[in-house]
DNA sequence: TAATAAAGTTAGGGTAATCTAATAAATTTA
DNA sequence: TAAATTTATTAGATTACCCTAACTTTATTA
């Protein structure tokens, strides 16, 4: 059985390598992450290769092992599932449910998870669009195209959101945009990158950073 | 905010004290419902003092301050809305519900609480049949009868139950036994102060241990 | 490629929660 | 009431997780 700690390092390990296409995880990378020290982090390192949950050698990347994946992908399945409940079934706001769902993704229950999820209705994607792995740790993995990325003139369709912060998410719902929604393309600045979308009749200028968190399809 | 473990110990403290009346409760006491020993539950008290949610004296009887027994309250209440939650909308059994409880309750979040009681139709008791404190921290103090006390051809009716463990639970149920079944007693022997008790037209002999587990009214 | 910067590690320390073993106070009992 | 028992406390360790400060290794860049 692991600790809270234990669980969150291997959750951001996983979820990072989700991000980089596995090309394996730095010390100060996850200590930014966790808002740990590198130390701390070095330390907690040294536990979970001798439980074989990652390998790594001394100043070389970390990776996770295949039982530590599972348990990674346990944990997000968790939490994806708690986000889906509370958005779905106690009416939580979109911007509320992930700092919840980060304490309850750590409690202990294999028969909870299997009722939870079909209480749910085996949902697919919890409610930023991110897929929920199965129990057996399988996970759809949709092609992360970007918003920044797209030409001018294209149409598109938003699928996820990358980041989960309430900050970012009030943003979001405050230009009127949610999962599944159409947009258009109309302009780029060379400048800052910044564009022009059009979002339900209307036009509306936002930051390449912004552009960079709305995953379309 | 309060570790996992402090929550525990006022959790604990509340529920002997519910049981005893106020009297106050002892180191040892405490150490054998917790399960840890009695040094622990020492150090444990001077940093509850120093918190003033207890007040205590050396070699003195343990108590809550007001400030402890409305955490105690809140924690009480979470503990039998998750119990609620799981029994009617997850389908757990009377009996898986308590563990799973145990761990859901120290889930901070007041949104959440207010929110799955109304999810839940503000239900009034668990599936135990012990009253779920108000969100205010009031709490229906129902009086305890026990079905060991009652006299030879008395009709009951069972409103809650003492015991939580599994053991025990499994047991009321393999009897045929449920919140608000009736019963009647048929018989007692002096020697063991055992009883013959009518469930649903069948008979059955149950231990004094048994009927004090039982509240009736 | 040598200097600088960034990334990673080690040593030593702190707090929370637990333990064992020894001791002290309070209560029960003979 | 003196002895025995129970209850409570203290001292000293341990483990998990975190820190700062100093150091080492790797990567970048001038």
């Amino acid at each position: 059985m692991l600790t809270i700690a234990e669980e969150n390092y291997i959750k951001k390990m996983l979820s990072i390598s989700l991000e980089n296409g596995g090309e394996g995880v730095g010390t100060n990378e996850l200590a930014t992450n966790l808002l740990v020290k590198p130390s701390t982090v070095n330390d907690m390192l040294k536990k979970l290769r001798q439980k074989e949950l990652i390998s790594y050698v001394k100043y070389g990347k970390i990776h996770l092992t295949e039982s530590g994946k599972k348990i990674g992908l346990e944990i997000l399945r968790k939490h994806r599932l708690w986000e889906t409940f509370l958005y779905e079934k106690l009416d939580f706001t979109w911007d509320e449910v992930h700092e919840v769902a980060e304490q309850l993704e750590h409690i202990q229950s294999e028969k909870l998870v299997e009722k939870l999820d079909k209480f749910l209705g085996f949902p697919a994607f919890d409610p930023h669009g991110d897929p929920i792995p199965s129990a057996s740790g399988e996970i759809t993995l949709l092609e992360k195209k970007m918003l920044s990325d797209l030409e001018i003139g294209t149409t598109c369709k938003m699928v996820a959101v990358k980041d989960n912060s309430a900050a970012f998410l009030n943003y979001v719902v405050e230009l009127g945009l949610g999962i599944n929604n159409q947009m258009q393309v109309i302009s780029r600045q060379d400048f800052d990158e910044s564009m022009e979308i059009k979002i339900k009749e209307r036009t509306v200028r936002v930051s390449k950073k912004f552009a960079q968190n709305i995953y379309i399809v």
